[in-house]
DNA sequence: CTGTTAGCGCGTTCAG
DNA sequence: CTGAACGCGCTAACAG
């Protein structure tokens, strides 16, 4: 008999099973189901077990619509990024979710190919879950992506990016920095010819402003980065570090917008007979980890992505435990110079 | 006055706006918001408008929580991959998203790590949400994740691999058919002395047993292949290619698990002053678009991972339009020499 | 420590 | 074409 009921009952998880029928097989009432789950302490240890025992006998699933349409509490997060398909922002995924699921959150993932259009749009029917929190890549959106946002009152986190405005929370770092660093590690390097291949997204685009304004404070002159449209892949490297070479002078060193762009450069350059770094030197952004790999001979700005995700959950937990905590983070960046290690 | 009433409304898109307040707004009853929503067809085009604009004066952004409560449906796909660093999962991933998207379908994301454990573990918490499909990567799960998944109901979809007795739908190929076409596409080109390189997670080691068993069939001896743990890196690529090198015998051919590891065995090759094939050639396994821009002398298993992503979605949305519908589908493989093209 | 009452915001069903 | 009543499954707030 019992072991009839139970062959029954674990047929239906998510199904029929609720609440209610795991409290008369528990002999006491649904509240206390609830809270033998979810505030254990609140329960005597007893009843506690008789519940536990009969949650599993029926395969109860607690349906997390209902419970967080009364609770106003979804244990849902929210994360847009531009890609996954760049190392970069996939190492920055795992680490964020990996945060979040540890404290028991999961993550819609939402994708918005680098558009603030597509984030808007995205985030409309987001909202509609009731996430506990969203991330968003960058620090640039819509006026209504803002208005959304601010308010439904949802903790955000604003990362990859730096702004002396954010929304709410904010881990990341300045591509202004960035560009501008660049610059002036090659300089004290001794280069003096520059070139540079970048992808035409919004923080590439200011990396690359960022890069040729210092250029030009050092007093240097430098002929137009190559742009290309977005992804950047190894073809888009291959294909930008041909037309560099097409130009009249060669420079020294090709600065690049992503890691998988230097890649393609490399490539390129292999073909066409190039050492790197004796002949042209190659500068990459991006997480070096799998490049340095390939051609140690490279420099490149590192970002541990890895760690900005950590961070992201950790501000988001932290905000969740402190309603009043609110996270602010310059994390930095790296230069790295394989040549010299 | 109008205008007071749209700023203070506007301010509380996801707060406390509902359907109440938008019908009030709009002179109706609650039930012909939510129609004039979600069944435009059955709802008069004048009530319709001012129905359209009575939410949008209010910000209103309907409560997924409540309506999923109410209509068992969620509009929820729930995706697990075993990671999203690899392209070939990434690329899967984000057609698949696509596809649903454009349904109006929005992606939990679940990592499994290539854990079967960890998939019941995250399966469990997903299934409180109640999604309207769960897709799987892979055919193999733990006991209670298929009695779990057997009872709710859920559509699913197991993919990236085949087997004759799926839980519902499938979208995939054989890993023991590429393991075995592997050995005779490179026996047929003259090859006889094989070596392999793999990582131990459960397809990669099938493709690997298929392969020394088809070697074997053709009457051919090989070493045992060298088995790495994940992740598949390019370290792990260099390694491997190294112990292989360190043996007795020289191989003509390195066969690895995925193209990642190819890339590091080329590395390792380039290093050690091999000519890639002629001294030694390399056979991969993934989706290369970018492995043959860095070295086009290198034959592969060709996967369109995005294919399987955009049949995945496919899959489930016919059947949420026709509940009988069941697609199984071996989308089969393709070898590709790059040396011959 | 446990139970009762009363919604959370919406969609289904049935009437009009 | 529109509305009223009811319930989805759960938890907050209070009582005991």
């Amino acid at each position: 008999m019992t072991q009839k009921l139970k062959d029954e009952a674990i047929l239906a998880p998510a199904n029929g099973v609720t609440l209610i029928d795991v409290a008369k097989v528990a002999g006491v009432s649904p509240i206390t189901v609830s809270r033998a789950l979810h505030k254990p302490e609140v329960v005597s240890e007893q009843t506690r077990q008789k519940v536990q025992q009969a949650v599993e006998q029926v395969g109860y699933i607690p349906n997390m619509l209902a419970g967080g349409l009364a609770s106003r509490q979804t244990k849902l997060v929210a994360i847009l990024v531009p890609t996954i398909s760049h190392s970069i922002f996939a190492d920055l995924l795992k680490a964020a979710m990996d945060g979040l699921s540890e404290a028991g959150y999961q993550s819609l993932l939402g994708i918005t190919d680098y558009s603030v259009d597509k984030e808007e749009q995205l985030l409309g029917t987001i909202l509609g879950r009731r996430p506990d929190a969203i991330v968003l890549t960058g620090t640039e959106h819509t006026t209504l992506t803002r208005k959304r946002l601010g308010a439904s009152g949802v903790p955000v986190v604003e990362a990859w990016d730096w702004t002396d405005d954010p929304i709410d929370m904010l881990v990341g770092f300045s591509h202004e920095a960035v560009g501008t660093a660049m610059a002036q590690h090659l300089y004290e390097k001794g280069y003096r010819r520059f070139a540079g291949l970048f992808v035409s997204d919004n923080r590439a685009m200011r990396r690359c402003h960022a890069f040729y304004e210092a250029l030009s404070v050092l007093g240097i002159e430098a002929d137009d980065a190559v742009v290309m449209s977005p992804p950047a892949s190894l073809k888009e490297g291959r294909e930008g570090m041909r037309e560099l070479l097409a130009r009249d002078t060669r420079p020294e060193v090709v600065v690049c917008s992503s890691d998988t762009l230097a890649q393609g450069v490399l490539a390129e350059a292999a073909e066409q007979g190039l050492q790197v770094p004796s002949d042209i030197a190659v500068m990459g952004f991006g997480d070096m980890a799998n490049a340095s790999q390939l051609h140690p001979a490279l420099s490149t700005v590192r970002l541990d992505s890895a760690r900005v995700g950590a961070l992201i959950a950790d501000a988001l937990l932290k905000r969740f435990e402190d309603q009043r905590s609110c996270v602010r983070l310059d994390m930095g960046f790296e230069l790295i110079d394989r040549q010299s290690t």
